[in-house]
DNA sequence: TGCTCATTTGAACATTTGTTCATATGTAAT
DNA sequence: ATTACATATGAACAAATGTTCAAATGAGCA
């Protein structure tokens, strides 16, 4: 709207584009959390985490557990978990051999929700 | 919880923990709506993308003063915004020469800021 | 018409990413 | 010690991704 309308009179375009550019520079937040958002994204972008994560909504599971859920190697699993660990979204506790993994963080489900809306509309 | 304690007594490993993936797997949702979740999520999993969505938060803007503002070139820009039109996450308006983005979205930004406060923690 | 400006598009390239395979680590049981 | 099992790790490979460059489209203006 604001960019849209008050391009008239004798003012020349790039003028007006600064002045708008300078405004909306100031409100922007710094690189660095920009960039530790899109790594946060960058994790649930991939349909194996999204898997994992939504399964671990309903109950904590060792490694082989989800593999098996999700017919996919061990391996792979592990790896993907590790991804999500550095990222502090899940945390695990040892039980014999076996590793049990948990979610982290409160705010996953209301983003994966939001999420949802978003692909339902 | 439930998958660390009730492991005891005569019973396999391997019993207990088919019991658990059936359940889980019965809770889990269809494929696709989670793939289309991790599409979505790959979206803001780039910084460039993070960017323009958050300056749009203040105003629409031309690609021109996208560019600028983030000392990108217009191509590059472009692009991305193709990517944010495909994902039905921006939507512009024609005015003579130029063309005006704006968010299509109401959830990005609650998103973005559930996605903060786990940065934050 | 011809010229300029804003944007879009497509190909090319380097980089990143997810899975597989083979191997290593670590724990429990015999 | 040796075996078996659960998980982790590293290298290798294919597939996906973001930017650049050059060229195309399209709209206003001389």
């Amino acid at each position: 709207m604001a960019a849209d309308d008050e391009n008239r009179g004798s003012l020349e375009q790039s003028e007006v584009d600064e002045d708008l550019v300078a405004q909306v520079r100031e409100k922007m937040p710094e690189d660095e959390p920009l960039y530790d958002l899109a790594e946060l994204f960058k994790v649930f972008g991939d349909s194996t985490r999204i898997k994992i994560i939504w399964a671990l909504f309903e109950s904590d599971m060792s490694v082989g557990d989800i593999a098996n859920l999700l017919n996919m190697t061990q391996s792979a699993i592990s790896h993907q978990l590790r991804v999500l660990k550095n990222a502090r979204l899940v945390k695990y506790k040892k039980s014999g051999k076996t590793v049990y993994y948990s979610l982290n963080d409160d705010h996953i489900k209301k983003i994966f929700e939001l999420g949802m809306e978003h692909i339902m509309e």
